[in-house]
DNA sequence: CGGCAGTTTGATGTTACTCAATTTAAGTGG
DNA sequence: CCACTTAAATTGAGTAACATCAAACTGCCG
């Protein structure tokens, strides 16, 4: 999980550079992934679907570039999201160990995908434990952030929840680039934040509003502003 | 993950019979792990509390017989059960990979643990695939499980969620032992149902009573008796 | 018999949803 | 550059779902 100078085979789209990808290890680096025959990419429009729940697949899926995120669909029309990808994540660390996508995904902005054969990526697996504990670590915080985030659907108000979700999402920017003067770009709608922390897009934008006039921060025109950071820990953090 | 005929180590309170656990396969129950010295046993009295929250552990825990459930504690007193726990279940299949709880952890009956050194399981790992195979298989299942809950408490209504529980819990009973008559014995309190769904006490009694007047289950006296499963699974599968 | 924990019920309050109208922003084609 | 179109955000009014508070009821156990 080092960065290294070397450029990244899972994701070349950002050449020379550190992807932030969980597979960026030298093992799985070294060589031209390409060259043999066990990588692919694609690339998405906004808002298109790029995976389907039941769906089959050899391959284990690393968004490069862009925003997407993961989701349930239910039969009422409404949809849970449940994780936003970001450039360098594994659409589910659990998609390295099993044949079939347990949920949707759809692009937020443009993406470029990586496409990584399952077999291979547990080839190198069997041959390097070093790779075993990165992802047997991507588990663990897969799973530490599936129970905060039940935590959050079950007790929490809704300004907690949107509170929580930009806090996520800040620790999770901070850790791919510098933040300058508190200002997060996230290409989001409301809709996509409604859906995510289970509220109706017309009382997030009341929410949004709150937090604007009380001057905590102020997301419009896909930046969210952080004004009053201590207050916004205080309404969103799970102690 | 199949039933054997030999007693099982990690859970020799059921001796003779197949306990349910993951960790029951032959290459870990063949020869005594207690012999051996990585393997201890605990008991605890009902709502004793089994775990912390940031506690570490050398040791891997499994529910040998009783319920239990683990949850996170929010500040404001309020607690979002993750998961009950039921003879055989590890605490959380992540406890594998980290020496530090991320839940605290709750009998509800009386229970009996066995506590399984870690490093003793990741050395038998290294060396025994079929462990790994059934660990990943683990993974999965409970990533899919808290997709599925997360998806519940963020987009369902009372009748739902409650609905919901009582099929995830028949199901893995189903799982454990023959259910005669549609009766599932559940030794849990309206609280702990409240706790794990995110209603109030109250709430869930006034629920339960809807569920009861229109024949469709009643939950009392410790047993959850299904009248009219397809109502019940109408109401809360999640399609 | 008294006490306790858990459940039930009623009355009332709050939060968030629904529906519908209005405003703003972002394109698009002339 | 400006009308026209469309998607997104905002606002208000009314409502439904669930919470809160408090009292009564039940079964159980000493």
């Amino acid at each position: 999980m080092k960065p290294t100078a070397s450029p990244c085979v899972t994701c070349p789209h950002r050449e020379g550079g550190f992807c932030g990808s969980l597979l960026h290890v030298p093992s799985l680096s070294s060589g031209s992934a390409a060259q043999r025959g066990w990588q692919r990419f694609f690339a998405a429009k906004p808002s298109e679907q790029i995976a389907t729940r039941n769906q089959t697949s050899a391959d284990v899926f690393v968004l490069c570039t862009g925003w997407a995120f993961r989701f349930l669909q239910l039969p009422n029309g409404r949809r849970q999201i449940l994780k936003f990808l970001m450039p360098g994540d594994l659409f589910s660390t659990a998609s390295i160990f099993e044949d079939q996508f347990h949920y949707s995904a759809k692009a937020v902005t443009a993406v470029q995908i990586s496409a990584l054969e399952r077999s291979e990526i547990r080839v190198r697996c069997a041959e390097n434990p070093d790779i075993w504990d990165t992802i047997s670590r991507s588990c663990v915080e897969e799973s530490h952030m599936a129970d905060e985030l039940t935590c959050v659907l079950g007790q929490r108000s809704a300004e907690e929840r949107i509170a929580y979700l930009f806090l996520h999402l800040m620790r999770r920017i901070e850790a791919r680039s510098v933040v300058r003067d508190w200002r997060y770009p996230l290409p989001l709608r409301q809709q996509h934040i409604a859906d995510a922390v289970g509220l109706t897009p017309v009382h997030v934008s009341r929410v949004l509003r709150l937090f604007r006039d009380r001057g905590i921060c102020d997301f419009s025109e896909n930046v969210l502003a952080v004004r009053n950071p201590a207050e916004l820990n205080r309404i969103g953090s799970l102690g």
